[in-house]
DNA sequence: TAAATTTACGAAAACGATTGAGTGAACTTT
DNA sequence: AAAGTTCACTCAATCGTTTTCGTAAATTTA
């Protein structure tokens, strides 16, 4: 089938191009009677305008980019279907770029970006340590930025983020209810944003109850093994604690993989909550108690966000929107004569 | 900051756009020295050519569009980094869509897609009922297509898969030498390519222990919720099966959830193997066995396919590419003294 | 040294859609 | 009925690159 574009379209009718491109965009100045030749003629030919040849002229691609650290991660995957759902409504086209937590692939990607290839960007930052300056570049260009979760403190656009401080401090405050005396807490990367607000309110709520002298922060990194290493170590240590709060779903798998192969009961010996979106872990052995974000409402709310200051052709915002994580007690966490946690 | 195109640069140089152009792509028209001077200002200007501009002219876009059925699933998660890797690599870029399943959506993202905003598609298909119309258009428009996984038999083009039959024949075949003696087949949609050949393999192994007789397919749907109905149905047949051969992670999870609700205790009272790349399928209780596909691989081989084509600018020719997906048998399965299954 | 060739660049026409300005004809208005 | 409006189009420039063709000058060849 040969392509078909407002040449062929104008050919056929005997009109010129400027008519038929006109028509089909329902300008006033076409007769109601042309605009129904053209389009029927358009969807008889199955005509899709050429979005290259529109967005070169209207500066515009409704494309934007999404960029995340993984795409196998639950809450980054949920996070993609929220922002495709909402894009897909709105006729916007999304594009998907790993960072792998990786600061150069980060980098290299906002460098690829600004070239006009999208309108916008939604994006969660890479874990390692970063200079922000491929995104103040960016952001100085003018080309629209939301962040969600792992976000930056030094750009003002909109963030979309969860209650990082609170679920932090619940989640410990419930370890420690639970009866756990020593707990620990599992960081990703302490110079972002997510880590950093758990862990305050993980040393808050330490506060709280004066265990601060027994906080415990430990390092694990982005890699599985690494982090396995930290987490045995961490068993081995003089005074082990007996409660984990794992800063994300990563570390919490991880920490049950060590405890497996260990022959830690949990959570007997060791009581473990951590952030997840894991569609299993009312599944797991025992069942885990998560700290769950709303990953696809969050991406939704980033996409939403985005959209509306394309359409209206105003720069972002620079505004917090904060939804709340959940805590889901399980058995994971479950302390022994000291009241009940639901099980499901 | 402003905008930096090749007019810039060429006034900003005193020479003209063509040479601009023709120096940044190395042509041998022009002087190294030439070269040079507009290399430099170049990187110093941060100057990145237009790809929409240049997609218009060059009639090639170096976007794909990759359509799966859902992010939230691993396994079409861990295909999408397979395919994001091969195309960062190769420098494409990665427009993502989701069907959720349904045959309307598909057809409508395909009909998007006529417009060329692609130079090629990566497609798992839809669960529900088809007919291939869309599919037809495009591939008769010279859209290159590469399916995965949930292929279209009508088709000729590249299909990558794993071996649906032997595996199929593989899961049910250990279910049986573990004990189990009437095992249930679990189907998602039983015109999916991937569904039929799952359940031919799993008859072929009952036929060769002749137990065609005790065959059972209940047909679950893409719905959590209808397939717990499925599933619960099941157990309180007349005939209950004492072993569960699901066809796809979710049936495999939603068979947990109704023996953790009704108290069906797995493996004792029903063995249970799925296709999954859950990556917490050991630490599940009981850990489950699981048939795993090379997600990832398939992903890049996907990828690899398009783009190899693409470069030569030939069609994709009609093969299929079959990796192999493994058994690994964990505690849902495991028979009592009739041999060892491992556990990790 | 005249002719042929090579070198290094510029002019201009695409690619396909959009859009402001221009244009006859039909229709109002006074 | 002359002047002004509206209607329904067409013309042509434009978006930023790529690429073919043309052409002076420099170089090689006969």
């Amino acid at each position: 089938m040969a392509k078909v574009d407002l040449k062929t379209l104008a050919r056929e009718l005997g009109v010129s191009v400027s008519t038929v491109s006109k028509a089909l965009q329902d300008s006033h100045e076409i007769s109601a009677e042309t605009k129904a030749r053209v389009m029927e003629l358009a969807q008889q030919l199955h005509y899709q305008p050429n979005p290259y040849a529109s967005s070169l002229r209207r500066q515009q691609t409704r494309n934007i980019a999404v960029i995340v650290p993984e795409v196998i991660n639950h809450f980054f995957s949920l996070a993609i279907d929220g922002i495709e759902s909402v894009a897909q409504a709105s006729h916007y086209h999304v594009l998907i770029y790993q960072t792998h937590d990786s600061r150069a692939k980060e980098a290299s990607i906002c460098q690829h970006l600004q070239s006009g290839r999208t309108d916008g960007i939604i994006i969660s930052l890479a874990a390692e340590p970063q200079d922000f300056t491929h995104l103040l570049q960016m952001h100085e260009r003018g080309i629209p930025l939301v962040f969600f979760d792992r976000v930056c403190p030094l750009i003002d656009t909109a963030r979309i983020t969860t209650d990082d401080f609170a679920s932090g401090f619940n989640a410990t405050a419930h370890l420690l209810q639970q009866g756990a005396k020593r707990v620990a807490y599992l960081s990703l990367a302490p110079h972002l944003s997510i880590d950093r607000q758990r862990q305050e309110g993980y040393l808050e709520a330490l506060r709280q109850q004066n265990l601060t002298a027994l906080a415990q922060v430990v390092y694990c990194g982005t890699h599985e093994t690494e982090a396995q290493q930290a987490i045995g170590q961490l068993l081995h240590s003089p005074h082990p604690p007996d409660g984990i709060f794992a800063s994300v779903e990563k570390l919490a798998l991880a920490t049950y993989a060590v405890c497996q192969a260990q022959g830690w009961q949990i959570p007997q010996r060791l009581k473990v909550v951590g952030f997840a979106n894991l569609p299993t872990a009312h599944l797991l052995n025992p069942p885990l108690s998560t700290v769950v974000q709303p990953a696809f409402a969050m991406g939704q709310q980033a996409a939403q966000t985005l959209f509306t200051c394309l359409k209206t052709r105003r720069p972002i915002p620079a505004q917090n929107v904060t939804l709340s994580a959940v805590l889901e007690p399980r058995g994971s966490s479950q302390g022994f004569g000291l009241g009940k946690t639901t099980g499901r």
